[in-house]
DNA sequence: GCCGTTTTCGGCCCGACTGTTTTCAGTCG
C-alpha cells in the first residue's frame, strides 16, 4: 500500500500537480510502512484515518483497494501519465519534471529508452539541457545500475569511522560527527553523512575528495561536498562554522519527518530552525545553536537521543519531559549467546572468553549448536558433557567472567527439540532456534515455536522472526503471537545483533516491551572473538526500540541474571516473570 | 491532501549545488 501511495505521489508530481498533495502521499506512505500492524487490520477496525497523515481521501482509496483489489484513482491518473516514467526518476539526477520532459520532447518511457537516446547524444538539444546534463543523466543511470540498494550498519561503520579518522588526522578538525542515519544508526545506511565544524572550509574539502578511498567527485561546493567510494557508497560532508555546529548536527542528523515536526513546533513558538541555529522570527535575531542540546532545550524539550528521531511519538515524550533513559553499551553485563570450535565457531571456547573479559563482561554463555544441525557440527550429549568440563576447569582458574554452558538447540520440522529435557536441564543457558525447514507454511512454523517456547528448558528464542535483511522476509510474520506466546510461557527473546539479522526489528521489540511488558536479550551470536564488538550494534536496536536497561536481562547482574533464568524451569512453564 | 490550544480555510521546513540562465528551475537531502 506504501508503495502504491509513493507510486500516486511520483505520478502526481510528474503530472505538475500541487506539490503538498504530493508531499501528502508521500507522507501518508511513510506512516504506512513505519505503522506497527499491518493495515489491513487498522482497515478492518475502521480506524485508517487514526493514523496521522491519513485523512478521508486516502482513507478512502486505501479501503476501496483492499475491497476490490483495485483504485480508480490510480488507474486514472495512470491513463494521463505513463507509470513507466515512476522509473525513470529513479535515476540520480532526474527528477519528475525531467521525466515529463523526456516523455514529451523524446518519448522516452524506459531506463532502456533512455541509455539509447543518451547515446544518441539527443538529451542535450532540450530546453534547459546542455552537454553537462546529459552526461550528469548518464552517470546516474550507471550508479543506478551498480547500486546494491541500502548497505548494513554493521559494514558502513567501520567506513565511516575511517573517514572521520583520516579527515582529522589529515585536517585536525576536532568537531567531526557523523549525522543522518549513521548517527540515528538505522539498520541500513543509503548514504553516509558527515559533519565538520570549522572556519576553513574549502582546505577540508579538498582533503575530503582528495581522500584515496574516493572513487568520484558528484559535487563539490564551499560547504557542502558528496563522493562516491571505490564500493559505491556514497558520502556527503558538510561543513559550518563552529557556531553552528548543534544547529548542523540537528538538522543533517535528520530524519525528515523528525525536523519537520521540529520546525513546526519552532514556527508556533515564533522561532525558526535551520542549519545555522535557531533565530526568532519577528527580529531574526539568533539564540542559539553552537550545541544541539540548545535546540531542544529553547523549543522546550528534553535532548532526543538521535536513535528515537523518527517521528514516532518521541517529540510528544520529549515536550512532556518523559523520554526512557535508554540502554547504553556500557550497560551490558554479558553475552549470552556464542559460539565455540565445539560446534561453527573458529575459535576455542578459550579465547571468546577472554575476549569477553577485555569488554568487561561478568558472564559468557557458550551456546553451541545441538547435533541434528549436522552441517554446524551441532553438538549431542556427550560431546556436550566434555565440553562442559573444559568449561569448569576455565571456571576454576579464572574467577573474573564465568563461562555458562548452553546451546542453541535446534527446534526440528516438528517443533520438537533435537535434545532430551534431561540433557536440557544439565545445562546453564538454554536458546531455542529455528535452522531448517524456514519454508514451511507461518502456522506451521508458529506451532514450532509454540512447542518450543512451552518447553521449560527452552529460556529464550533466538533471530525470532528469522528475517535477512535484504534477503529474506520473516519467517514468522504473526508478531503478536510471537509475543503474546512469549509473555504466556515466560520465554525471552532475542535481539540478534548480528549485522544482517538484528532481529527483532527496532519496531518489534518496542511493541515487545511497550505492549507486552517483555524483557529481551541483546546475543551477539559471535562465531568469533571480534564479533562480540556486535553488540552496539545489538544496543543500537534496543535504543531505537525505546528500550532501558532494566528491559534487557543481560545487563543484570549475575545473581539476578541468573534468577530470571531459573524462572520458568521452576514454574514448570507457567506465569510471566516480573 | 492533511490539519487545527490562532480549526472548516489557509497554511504546509529549509537551504545547497548545478546547469543554463542573465534571475532561476530542478533536484536533492
Amino acid at each position: 500500500m506504501a508503495k502504491i501511495l509513493r507510486d500516486i505521489a511520483t505520478l502526481l508530481e510528474i503530472k505538475g500537480e500541487n506539490r503538498f498533495r504530493v508531499v501528502a502521499h508521500e507522507e501518508a506512505a511513510r506512516r504506512i510502512e513505519s505503522w506497527p500492524e499491518p493495515i489491513e487490520e487498522v482497515w478492518r477496525r475502521g480506524e485508517l484515518t487514526k493514523i496521522p497523515g491519513i485523512g478521508a481521501s486516502i482513507a478512502a482509496k486505501i479501503s476501496e483497494y483492499l475491497q476490490t483489489g483495485k483504485m480508480q484513482y490510480l488507474e486514472e491518473l495512470t491513463r494521463e501519465v505513463p507509470p513507466e516514467l515512476i522509473e525513470l526518476t529513479r535515476v540520480p539526477g532526474l527528477g519528475p519534471k525531467l521525466a515529463k520532459l523526456l516523455y514529451e520532447e523524446l518519448g522516452i518511457k524506459s531506463l532502456e529508452e533512455l541509455e539509447k537516446a543518451i547515446a544518441e547524444r539527443k538529451l542535450r538539444n532540450l530546453p534547459r539541457l546542455g552537454a553537462k546534463s546529459e552526461e550528469k543523466i548518464k552517470k546516474g543511470l550507471e550508479m543506478l545500475k551498480r547500486q546494491k540498494g541500502r548497505m548494513l550498519l554493521g559494514q558502513v561503520l567501520p567506513v565511516v569511522e575511517e573517514i572521520v579518522a583520516l579527515l582529522k588526522e589529515k585536517t585536525g578538525v576536532e568537531q567531526i560527527s557523523p549525522a543522518g542515519s549513521v548517527r540515528r544508526m538505522k539498520e541500513t545506511i543509503g548514504d553516509i553523512d558527515i559533519l565538520v565544524a570549522s572556519s576553513q572550509a574549502e582546505k577540508i574539502m579538498d582533503v575530503f575528495v582528495a581522500l584515496p578511498v574516493v572513487k568520484e567527485i558528484l559535487a563539490k561546493g564551499a560547504t557542502k561536498s558528496s563522493v562516491v567510494l571505490h564500493d559505491g557508497l556514497q558520502v556527503d560532508l558538510r561543513v559550518v562554522e563552529p557556531v553552528s555546529f548543534g544547529a548542523a548536527l540537528q538538522y543533517f542528523t535528520g530524519s525528515k519527518a523528525h525536523n519537520i515536526r521540529l520546525r513546526e513546533i519552532a514556527i508556533k513558538k515564533g522561532l525558526k530552525v535551520n542549519e545555522y541555529g535557531i533565530f526568532r522570527i519577528d527580529n531574526g535575531q539568533r539564540v542559539g545553536g553552537e550545541r544541539e542540546e540548545e535546540i531542544y532545550e529553547i523549543l522546550g524539550m528534553e535532548w532526543i537521543p538521535p536513535e528515537l528521531r523518527e517521528d514516532q511519538g518521541e517529540i510528544e515524550a520529549a515536550l512532556e519531559k518523559r523520554l526512557p533513559v535508554l540502554i547504553e553499551l556500557a550497560d551490558i553485563k554479558g553475552d549470552l549467546h556464542v559460539h565455540s570450535r565445539w560446534s561453527d565457531g573458529l575459535s576455542p571456547i578459550e579465547e571468546m572468553a577472554e575476549a569477553a573479559l577485555k569488554r568487561g563482561y561478568q558472564y559468557l554463555a557458550i551456546c553451541d549448536h545441538t547435533q541434528s544441525l549436522a552441517v554446524a557440527s551441532g553438538l549431542g550429549p556427550e560431546e556436550l558433557q566434555k565440553r562442559s568440563r573444559e568449561i569448569r576447569e576455565w571456571n576454576s582458574k579464572r574467577k573474573e567472567l564465568l563461562l555458562l554452558s548452553g546451546v542453541e538447540v535446534n527446534i526440528l520440522s516438528d517443533g520438537s527439540l533435537d535434545l532430551a529435557d534431561e540433557d536440557l536441564a544439565k545445562l546453564d543457558v538454554v536458546i531455542g532456534g529455528l535452522h531448517s525447514g524456514l519454508n514451511q507454511s507461518r502456522e506451521k512454523i508458529m506451532m514450532r515455536l509454540e512447542k518450543a517456547m512451552h518447553n521449560p528448558y527452552v529460556q529464550a528464542i533466538s533471530h525470532p522472526t528469522g528475517r535477512l535483511i535484504n534477503k529474506r522476509e520473516a519467517y514468522s510474520a504473526e508478531l503478536d503471537s510471537l509475543l503474546e506466546l512469549a509473555s504466556r510461557t515466560g520465554t525471552f527473546l532475542e535481539i540478534n545483533a548480528q549485522p544482517e539479522r538484528l532481529d527483532l526489528r527496532d519496531i518489534d521489540a518496542r511493541k515487545a516491551k511497550e505492549s507486552f511488558g517483555l524483557k529481551m536479550i541483546i546475543s551477539t551470536d559471535a562465531h568469533e572473538p571480534k564479533s562480540l564488538d556486535y553488540m552496539r550494534l545489538g544496543v543500537a536496536q534496543a535504543r531505537r526500540a525505546w528500550l532501558t536497561a532494566r528491559d534487557v536481562l543481560n545487563t543484570y547482574d549475575l545473581e539476578k541474571l541468573l534468577d530470571y533464568l531459573s524462572r520458568k524451569r521452576k514454574t514448570r512453564a507457567g506465569s510471566i516473570p516480573d
